[in-house]
DNA sequence: GAGTGGTCTAGACCACGGT
DNA sequence: CCGTGGTCTAGACCACTCC
């Protein structure tokens, strides 16, 4: 894998501002400048400054320059570095914690006019019906109700839900999963909440939402992710 | 204001994306084709698309094509239209809804240690930290906490909190808001969210913890907004 | 192999910030 | 006014998808 001008750039860049090499100025070397450090091109060292940008690392201001952001030890961990969240993004990938995962009901079910309304799937497919509880440290914090388009991912069982459907999803399948869509609440704990979460004295949940599309602009996937208090973070950059 | 290329591109394509033009394909048009129809360059309309993508409405794949991700009714709600949420937003801008603000305490502090460690600003710096409540059709709904480096944002007193510290920033200090970073958590209800919110049965809170930067870097504010479950919603996109 | 988006270059002009 | 990033063009080659 040959590592892209831009890459290289960005790459180089960011150990810098991480190792404090700009922060006396608070600015980036002009554009101009890393041109000609890096004998790239104006696109190569623009992209590089976007990729920063859209790490929290840097701000551009036309007329001016591109400016560093202060960055504390306090404030890494308002940072993107872990993807988009800190806490429940191994759910949903590969990465491998300390934790179990207890499948309490896989069934297969044709969507409804009230499931429909729900998951955004058309009536009358057939989908995997999916809830399984997360136990990280023998702790049930979080509980997932998955809903899969079974045409668009066959073959999920019980047992691949066990260990990891995103795995199967891409590994067997092939199946790229583009764009994830994602809303985020606290709610009010209800019975599912109560029955399969250790939530201790709290009676409420977080409840993050997922719509999953595959590379083709598929929604295959409509997921309710409710997790304890205390315990996940969630992270986001808005910039102006 | 004249409409840049792009610009003019993009909504174009959004106009059209939105009214269904192109969802029988799921595929926009390819992009020698769309710089024929606009007379444009590639870097225009490759700027276009990629704010089409940034919006969630299509993902471009090399080798085969910009594809349209589904969207009905349903999904909407996922889209980030109102910028990054939904709720909260006009909290910190300007857009006047139906609602309330209290200031609760206001007061000028100096940084000791363990705000500092909070906040990130440094020790010995003086801070305004004020507390409002905010009621949304009489029922108090958010709590905002916040500390602002008063250095930086000189002159806020109660009045200016009443009403939008952020207008006074933007107009009267004419300081730019760069870029905001977050963090989204579910605390357990503590004593101050008890005392100044509408919890009802509930006893926990949603907490958005902000921290935001001015156009040369520095971060001005630290903010924790708790707010009541059931009422409030974020939204967030991931792309791979 | 043909078609398509991704990367990259060289160059021009514009808009904004600060002096 | 000068310096800077933002927009825009024209063109080339590469990497991937699909037939």
């Amino acid at each position: 894998m040959v590592e892209k001008t831009f890459e290289s750039i960005y790459t180089t860049l960011k150990d810098r501002i991480l190792a404090g090499k700009y922060s006396i100025k608070m600015r980036l070397p002009i554009e101009d400048d890393l041109i000609a450090e890096f004998e790239a091109s104006r696109y190569a060292v623009r992209k590089a400054i976007r990729q920063l940008a859209d790490d929290g690392l840097v701000y551009s201001v036309k007329g001016r320059g591109v400016v560093l952001l202060e960055h504390t030890p306090q404030t890494q961990k308002f940072n993107l570095n872990l993807g988009q969240l800190a806490g429940i993004k191994a759910l949903n990938t590969d990465k491998t914690l300390d934790y179990r995962t207890d499948v309490v009901s896989f069934t297969q079910e044709i969507v409804d006019a009230d499931l429909s309304t729900k998951t955004a799937f058309e009536i009358g497919i057939p989908v995997y019906a999916i809830k399984r509880v997360r136990l990280f440290n023998g702790k049930r914090a979080v509980i997932d109700i998955n809903y899969f388009n079974a045409q668009l991912t066959p073959g999920i069982n019980a047992e691949i839900a066990r260990k990891s459907i995103y795995h199967y999803l891409q590994h067997d399948l092939k199946i790229k999963i583009a764009v994830v869509k994602r809303m985020l609440r606290v709610d009010s704990a209800e019975m599912v909440d109560l029955k399969y979460l250790d939530l201790g004295q709290n009676n409420c949940v977080g409840n993050m939402i997922s719509i999953a599309f595959n590379d083709t602009g598929r929604q295959f996937e409509y997921t309710e992710s409710h997790f304890i208090p205390n315990e996940f973070v969630f992270n986001q950059l808005i910039r102006n």
